[in-house]
DNA sequence: TTGTATGCGTTATCAA
DNA sequence: TTGATAACGCATACAA
């Protein structure tokens, strides 16, 4: 591989001369200008990245963090960051963190490093304190999910009111017994989405039912199993609040099979509104995010912090939407 | 930050004494070696990474290439990846490639700068003479795919055959108008499930019709809107073989939307075995590879080509199995 | 407009 | 067992 060096020398100029060239200063003449491009041209010189960044501190790279790919409501997300990404020349980079802390700490640690110029992440399992500090002194941003009472640069819906307003959706068509399947509640988004049926079920004076709460992996064979495991228990319920079109669809599936028919029998709202929500049987009825949008704000957030100005907002709530379908079925009556 | 100076001044040794407990090298007073990193702890000193790789030309980061995170089939893959990897201290990177090659070049341009240990890719749109003068470089390995005629270290199943094979399983029940949904191609993968089940055909003496056979995205969407082309164009047909679970899974939603059943009015076939494809109704009879198992020999081929190793076999392949389910339906006699 | 020289933080060679 | 120092390839402040 050729090195700066040897342009330099075989060009016949210096590698400050070169170097300039390389950044397109205007401070040079045309005629070595030329000449040194024929030389790059002719050894097939491409400058050493390695060194470049040790020397910048910048690498043109953006990492996204995501707990599992198995979630495919992130794509869209991704999209909308790559794109932006795109424009403005930078790269993604994709790395799968299963709620890991060891492995979210060492990807953080490539920020600190400038190994990256800037993070967005879906979760963060590092301890608050050192989330704020990490923010405070370098570009990351937080997406699909916010930390009450922190001061993080984020983009996300309002994942309780959401949940709310769908449980609410399905006390409104009557249902007194709903079930809520959500994930692990230690990660912030699922606290609030099970917040959100909480406060719904209180506001009507509907007691929260702690059997009634199953948590399971944000999977269709996660839905499967809770519902096997709810069925197992004996529980009674005609509706299910899922925290997830995933788990909504292992639920659907797992009532079909203990021949409970969706929605006549049972109801079952999702939430994301994934791609295969739509095109599944029944339809499912569920929480549509502004995806797209959502990755092209947080990019565009992200680039502002790289960029070292101080964000405006530095919390974006973007609307969402109720999506009626097939799964929740009509009216029942009130008890 | 603290620097390995700083440490060595601090402790009141040399910068090479410092680097020689880093890498926990034995000649080394143990007292030295106690107050060096009790400086280490005091200052919180981490190594620089960028100046590290810079120095060493080795990052510990495997980047693994895939066209689109949309398909799901790719997880399990990358699950076993990342297991071995994991075992052996080996980060993973993704990136997506959208089969668009100049970001495909400047992937393997990290690799080159050796920004990245090694490179695991499920495509390769560069020619194949940059692929094989790469790879007698690099450490990168296909994954999925194999390139006739080519030298490239790879790990895949016999994908002609299995298409084959899945094609004829049809003919056996009866079927004579088989249509075969099929992605880009350009993409070797999706040439060779082509090519299968043209083999199966032909061998039967049943011609091939440009008709029957309907290039499209392989996503869900994609297997939809296939179908709707071919029935937009009153193509006749009472099976179809799909090259991709998710074109399978939209084909069968349009199929039923249009009020035709699957299996009993059209038998459907997918490839790959996704995690929906058994949840799904009906469930999808199909092709599984051994994914985890491919990326686990993936990663430890990739670990060998890392260590300079030459491998004993280039080509891997595994085998596969045929998933008898129920969206191809039962026999309905020949004609 | 161009060249000289220095430093980025690390590892590793050589000498002590 | 330890230390001094060169080298990795590049960018840039400063001088010419």
């Amino acid at each position: 591989m050729a090195t700066i060096q040897d342009v330099a020398k075989e060009a016949g100029v210096s590698t400050a001369t070169v170097s300039r060239i390389l950044h397109n200063s205007s401070n040079v003449l045309p005629e070595t200008r030329d000449k040194v491009m024929a030389v790059i041209e002719r050894l097939d010189y491409h400058p050493n990245r390695l060194a470049r960044q040790f020397r910048t501190q910048e690498t043109g790279n953006i990492l996204i963090l995501v707990p599992e790919l198995e979630n495919t409501f992130y794509y869209e997300i991704i999209s909308g960051i790559e794109s932006t990404a795109k424009e403005k020349g930078y790269h993604i980079l994709i790395a799968e963190t299963h709620n890991d802390v060891e492995l979210e700490e060492y990807f953080f640690e490539c920020l600190k490093q400038k190994q990256v110029d800037g993070i967005i992440t879906f979760s963060a399992r590092l301890a608050p304190d050192q989330l704020e500090q990490l923010s405070s002194q370098y570009p990351f941003i937080i997406v699909c999910r916010y930390y009450e009472g922190m001061n993080l640069p984020n983009v996300a819906i309002d994942n309780r009111k959401a949940s709310r307003d769908i449980t609410n959706y399905l006390l409104n068509l009557g249902h007194r017994r709903i079930c809520c399947l959500v994930g692990n509640t230690d990660i912030p988004l699922y606290q609030d989405r099970l917040n959100g049926y909480k406060d719904a079920l209180k506001e009507r004076g509907i007691p929260v039912l702690p059997e009634m709460i199953c948590t399971e992996r944000v999977t269709i064979q996660g839905g499967y199993d809770a519902v096997e495991r709810l069925a197992g228990a004996g529980t009674d319920f005609s509706a299910v609040v899922a925290c997830g079109d995933t788990l909504a669809i292992g639920a659907i599936r797992a009532l079909k099979n203990m021949g409970r028919k969706v929605p006549s029998d049972v109801a079952v709202t999702g939430f994301d509104d994934i791609e295969l929500s739509s095109l599944y049987n029944p339809s499912l009825t569920t929480v549509r995010q502004p995806k797209k949008q959502m990755g092209i704000r947080t990019m565009e957030k992200l680039l502002d912090l790289i960029a070292g100005k101080t964000l405006i907002h530095q919390q974006d709530i973007l609307n969402y939407e109720l999506v009626i379908r097939e799964s929740s079925g009509e009216y029942i009556g009130s008890h």
